[in-house]
DNA sequence: CTGAAAGCGCTTACAG
DNA sequence: CTGAAAGCGCTTACAG
């Protein structure tokens, strides 16, 4: 026994002579070494990297001095499988805005960012049955040290609280508080909203229109809702003749927008709960023979990409995708209760918009 | 010692008395549970879950059945620190397009899914000098199964030398042959490309105009070369003065193509070697009064969401990348090597060109 | 403030 | 074909 404890130091000691048995570059550092090269046990050096107050300030700094010359970094998987979890966090999504999921991914691993932590990624198809049974397995199995959830899986109240259940952290994004601070990062979507109703106004539209996302999100509900109370506020209504739901896909907003600008008189705005229906209503007024914005003022929401490549250039609401990236990871990464977040979007007013004619 | 030991058994024992001595669902079971259960060794218990041959089938069948019962899954994270590695990919890039890297991400994850191996993305700045670094840092701290590299990041010979050394396996995706082909998945851009110019002159246009992409990228020759190549097969000459080199932006399009349409005679046709570029193309198009495509035709490159959204649908050329991340996965998955993977694009004809006027 | 022992859940030699 | 021992690189009790 003795032999091969000897023998293991042997082969985790410098392939030759290196003055003060330095390990070589490249040659993998373990706390083993740590601790002989700084004459302590390994527990003293265990309790300096997770900065354990119970040392003495100068075998910290000596300590912490060796760790960094010779480039040491403990070995997440070691330190997962003592600790019972891992250095992972995972990211759940089950949402069809490339943009979207790109966007919160480059956020939250730019509080990340140096902490040893990575982000491993799940998306998941929540209209299969087994979806939540298959994230607890990939919660459990990897042990994982936090998980973030996309709209609209966020909003799904099962998952959460499976999630509960196996006592693992998480954070849910979305246009609504539906869970505790702790548990959420919301953007003021039905703020934005009546941004929206309120500068319609401003430019004189009374009769307007709305294409509304799907009623399965919530941010549709409070994008229509925060866009009509804000516009009732204002003496202006919206009878159900001049809301479409769509789907919050290119096709539905064509067809409603279709809709919409066959009524008489026809509206002379029109509000898309988001970017990709707006594209659409853009074609359908091309489809007509209408210009935008001399024959119909539209409005969407998200300031994707596609907003300022359509022509003209979309007004549209900015949300702030990254920013709520970076807070979900921060709130997951908190030892104490992180102030929760909550992020308003606000109006990104291009050229799609202008008073109605006459 | 016998004492402690025992105590860890009773742990991880039932908490009841379960017939069988079956473990509680929901409590975690380990491979001693199995070895127990099953009546062999956790050695034995090893073999199976490694696929060894060394083992009796019928021991196998029956410590098969007992882990599937159980629903008894090795933990990665232990066998990771035995294995002296993780269950780990990583995905590398370096690349503005959201869309390009959500279908890459997906595509790995379809040939992961059920492997018990997890995708972890890792976005970096191949501008920032330490870059190569810290990809060494990520693949090593880690210990990473393998690397997926996307371009242009793929195209950097330094990181690729880097990743030889470290002994990891990689895989670059790209649109031309940089590395041996276990370590490659190609894009024929070069032949798409070919097929553009082929259309354009079936449709009678004699006056085209290019807009390429930055030389920086390995995909800007292979298209921009492909296509200037095919035309003078065909006799069509493209001379310097109808080349504009734009950076793959929606704004280097859109100058490019105020450039190329201020040409007398005016270019009846122009191929953008991505789409980003196209729409600005037609911004353009449009700020100087001329219609798409009466007055003169676009093709874009990559068919992003944004090419069907444009107005009129943009004729271009579908990049399968989804597939290309499958079969980059795969390739880092396989014990015996696996066949390269050369998949070619192919043109998406939508209604972005017409015959040139008279 | 510091350390020796045992353990996290698995695998690699080494024996048989 | 099967198993007992030692080890992967770290941490958790437990002592001092």
């Amino acid at each position: 026994m003795t032999a091969s404890r000897s023998k293991s130091a042997a082969r985790t000691a410098p392939a030759d002579g290196v003055e003060a048995g330095l390990p070589l570059p490249g040659s993998v550092v373990t706390i083993n070494d740590i601790a002989r090269l700084a004459g302590v046990s390994k527990k003293t050096v265990s309790r300096v990297i997770n900065a354990s107050p119970l040392v003495r300030p100068d075998t910290r700094d000596r300590v912490t001095a060796l760790m960094r010359q010779v480039g040491y970094v403990p070995d997440p998987q070691a330190r997962g499988l003592a600790f019972r979890r891992s250095f992972l966090i995972g990211m759940v999504y089950d949402n069809p805005n490339a943009q979207y999921i790109v966007h919160v991914q480059n956020g939250a691993l730019d509080t990340l960012r140096d902490s040893g932590f990575e982000l491993v990624v799940h998306p998941c198809d929540s209209r299969s049955g087994e979806f939540i049974e298959g994230v607890r397995q990939f919660v459990q199995r990897q042990k994982l040290h936090g998980v973030i959830l996309l709209p609209p899986v966020s909003e799904n109240p099962d998952l959460a609280e499976a999630l509960r259940a196996l006592g693992v952290r998480y954070v849910r994004v979305a246009s609504v508080p539906l869970d505790d601070a702790p548990h959420m990062v919301v953007s003021n979507d039905r703020e934005a909203a009546g941004e929206v109703a309120q500068y319609l106004d401003s430019l004189g539209h009374r009769n307007v229109a709305l294409i509304a996302g799907p009623s399965t999100y919530r941010s549709a509900h409070e994008r229509g809702g925060g866009f009509t109370e804000a516009l009732e506020k204002r003496g202006i209504v919206l009878p159900p003749t001049h809301v479409a739901e769509g789907g919050y896909t290119f096709e539905s907003g064509v067809a409603c927008a279709e809709r919409l600008l066959a009524l008489r008189p026809r509206p002379t705005a029109i509000f898309a709960c988001n970017d990709e229906m707006a594209a659409g209503a853009y074609k359908a007024a091309y489809r007509l023979g209408l210009k935008v914005p001399e024959d119909v003022s539209i409005v969407g929401f998200d300031d994707s990409p596609l907003a300022s490549r359509l022509w003209p250039p979309l007004t549209t609401v900015r949300l702030p995708i990254r920013d709520m990236g970076r807070q979900a990871a921060a709130q997951l990464m908190a030892t104490a209760p992180a102030p929760a977040g909550t992020l308003t979007p606000y109006l990104a007013v291009r050229d799609s918009c202008q008073p109605p004619a006459r």
